[in-house]
DNA sequence: GTTGATGAGAGCCATGGGCTTGTCAGATCC
DNA sequence: GGATCTGACAAGCCCATGGCTCTCATCAAC
């Protein structure tokens, strides 16, 4: 009825539309937002309004489903996390019985589509930043490459039984570090080496550190 | 004399008095006031005020010195980017002539100070979140690590000659990745290796590098 | 003392985060 | 299948803070 927008005194556009979801669908939507808006404008351009925007949803409703903008990059880090953790395993899985396969897999697969994006980095140096200073982070970010490294760990020992258990420690840290270097240095600045010319050479330092390195680096070597 | 405040309506306190500076010092004492700022708060922290009372300064100074805050952090990141650089250079220099202990030193003197600092990580987390969205921030990055690969490639060529330009590539891209990679880790959780260990990771990847490793992962093997 | 640049500090406008208020979508009940 | 009720949701307000500008005080050199 006409009668139902005359009753106001001031003629209001009316109000947005909307569906109802899920505090599910709503929280990861959220949740996606807020990792686009890192990666895009990074900290800085992250804002409650920035997100909600993106997300399609009015501000209000961001502290509706999270404590406020930092429980929300939080929930983000751990969202994230778990996708980058899902792809290793799935690549992992992928790669068949041979425990050695599985540990190139589970390297090289930083170095391919879903990990390898430098959107991806973008939320992960925001993540970085906030370590120092937020407890939480700090807490997510050490049970995830904890984890990471036990694996590689295990993988290691599996591979090389007679290898000893602080030798598999250094090991595991040292391509874990490796492979955030390489991928830290690939997403900054993709000129600078492949991605193929990262897979070759963790899978070289993966050799080594197994003690299985036959080739030189002159491969094509005339001495005996 | 009274009558100079006398003249005035409003008994306002006298405006602070100050020291006039050159602008050297005014300039490197707001960079420094931008790099605690950085490293105490990150960079939603790093407001003109917050920077401008750090180094005592009034919030206006910024402005007349800088053509902003962004350009200030610009500068930062230069200042500290070259003091890193020093540090190595030095680290080299004390070394001595033997180009296997410059570049041992070289890559070692990441993890002892002035290098080895978490504050310094959370400025130079600050700024890789910043070379995505900000091409000045960039180009000093490649530059600063374009410098730093090329002179280990030159080192490793140096101490190797024989070795074929593109593995020496790859041997100081590979290199450069570990010491970020534990360097980016130690800073960020300093209980999972320590900083000896860090530096006896990189002499071992340094020693294969040049495939000159002798020894083996079991040290006291019983193996022939 | 004069002068010119350095510097303090208030103020302006834009934006941020959180909160409140009111509304509408969709489940529930009869 | 309509009335009712619940709570998800939009819109906008409030205050704090951000970057930057403008005005004028102050210092130091002549």
């Amino acid at each position: 009825m006409t009668e139902n927008t005359a009753k106001r005194n001031v003629i209001s556009k009316p109000r947005a539309r909307f569906i109802r979801e899920t505090a599910d669908v709503r929280r990861q939507a959220l949740i996606e937002a807020t990792a686009r808006c890192l990666a895009e404008k990074g900290v800085a351009g992250t804002s409650v309004r920035a997100i909600c925007a993106r997300a399609g949803v009015s501000s209000g409703l961001l502290t509706h489903y999270f404590e406020g903008v930092d429980a929300l990059i939080l929930a983000t880090y751990e969202d994230v996390g778990a996708r980058v953790s899902a792809a290793l395993e799935q690549a992992v899985e992928e790669a068949g019985d041979d425990p050695r396969d599985q540990l190139r897999a589970c390297l090289q697969a930083n170095f391919r589509a879903p990990i390898l994006d430098p959107d991806l980095l973008a939320t992960w140096t925001a993540f970085w930043s906030l370590v120092r200073t937020d407890p939480h982070i700090a807490a997510i970010h050490a049970e995830v490459y904890g984890g990471t490294r036990a694996q590689l760990e295990t993988l290691l020992r599996t591979i090389v039984p007679e290898m000893p258990q602080d030798r598999a420690r250094l090991a595991a840290i040292s391509l874990t570090a490796l492979v955030d270097g390489l991928w830290l240095e690939i997403c900054l600045d993709p000129t600078t080496f492949s991605a193929e010319e990262a897979q070759a050479m963790v899978e070289r330092a993966m050799m080594l550190a197994l003690g299985q390195w036959r080739g030189e680096w002159v491969d094509q070597s005339d001495k005996p």
